[in-house]
DNA sequence: GACGGTCTGACGGTTTGCTGACAATCTCCG
DNA sequence: CGGAGATTGTCAGCAAACCGTCAGACCGTC
């Protein structure tokens, strides 16, 4: 049975958070302060965390920062205050691997909170939490949490455009054919009379090019496909 | 030595890509039809199969089903006629993994072929891709991203430019002649008797020659072709 | 039933390629 | 040296190819 830990203070959101985890089938532990929760982080090794950022005494941040100087690599869900974009960003900066903004509903959470552990199933022997962050112009791709950030602040990108963009990513500076992106990630070989793969990419440039129409880094190559460069 | 298994009717042009093909250095069997050509390809397993959907008996459909029934797993590389986009689509669900659409050019072939090797291939570790860059006074050719930079500059060439640059640099040196140019970049079926090849070879020399009028690269052979030079 | 995500096909704008006429250049030979 | 013929360079206009865009359909989820 998955274990999870919530570090939360305050006590109505921390039982609402017990009651619906436990519900799902999850056994949950619950510390409301940063102390405690650090404590319980390294000693209980949980295999998720949610955490507040906002805690009394040591706050969200240095909870993580400490425990991934611990060593700890279970992956870390946090929760921010709407607006505070930049809380978002740092803690991702710091190793969440999501975040969820407050107010939320329970079913986001729980969804996130799956899919964090179904991706954290398969161990990595001498891993150290993922792969790095690529960056290109002023985006930041961050893998290990499915993250794009420009100029720092998050871009909200649907699963398909990530993977699109990661696709790009991994073949930077090559040119990527429309079969070999249908391949990777679509998925499966149906060449397209369509616009399918172009649709993506011009919604992409829409969210992450700072002229659309004249991209700096996700670039056509005619008759060929496209290429992503810094 | 890579095994290439060329399934194609037309003997014109099963002997053109048997030629070029082991130009390029690889082991070629020619079948004649469907038949022949399934039982070569699971008897004698080569590495790649091009396969010519059109053919006497049985078609490459069939071939293409029997063969992954058979468990065969090499990568096709599939002929399709111009037009017959139903005919690609349906390949592809069959299993192809690649297709090229008649009429081609004999290079773009063989760079789809290299492509679908090396993808097949387990990769190398200290590999680092691709063919390293071409160069040419101060003119460098990048194929993995099909640019061109001049003088460390990107200069901007259309499709047709760029694959003739690259035709002519494949023999740097040697005189390449008109019809060598059509077949390699157009296409097996060169009826093209305009001035088609001098005015991509002029738009070439004007972007990448110092004076395009006394070109030190691009050079004319009278009565015989073009010559590149270092 | 609203909503977001995805896919598709039609449409239009732009680029690209091809062509053929003409100009320029070269070669050969008178 | 000069000129004819052969060969190559140049150009602009047309047709096709190609890609970006969009609205709408579909589908699963909330």
């Amino acid at each position: 049975m998955m274990r999870i830990l919530v570090v939360e203070d305050n006590p109505d959101l921390a039982y609402g958070l017990r009651n619906n985890l436990e519900i799902e089938g999850y056994q949950v532990e619950v510390a409301d302060d940063g102390t405690k929760g650090l404590a319980r982080a390294r000693d209980g090794r949980p295999d998720l965390i949610i955490l507040d950022l906002m805690l009394p005494g040591m706050d969200g941040f240095r909870v993580l920062r400490a425990l991934r100087e611990a060593g700890r690599t279970m992956p870390v869900l946090i929760l921010t205050a709407r607006g505070e974009e930049a809380d978002k960003v740092r803690g991702l900066r710091l190793g969440a691997d999501d975040y969820v903004t407050k107010p939320f509903g329970v079913l986001e959470l729980l969804a996130r909170v799956e899919a964090l552990l179904r991706r954290a199933a398969p161990p990595v022997p001498g891993g150290n939490g993922g792969p790095p962050p690529e960056r290109f112009g002023d985006v930041e791709v961050i893998p290990a949490s499915r993250t794009v950030l420009r100029g720092g602040q998050p871009v909200p990108l649907t699963p398909k455009e990530f993977d699109l963009l990661v696709a790009l990513l991994r073949r930077r500076g090559a040119v990527v054919t429309r079969l070999d992106l249908l391949r990777e990630v679509w998925g499966y070989s149906a060449e397209v009379l369509s616009r399918t793969v172009d649709t993506h990419v011009a919604e992409l440039r829409r969210k992450l090019e700072t002229d659309p129409a004249a991209p700096r880094h996700i670039l056509t190559v005619r008759k060929s496909g496209y290429r992503l460069e810094r």
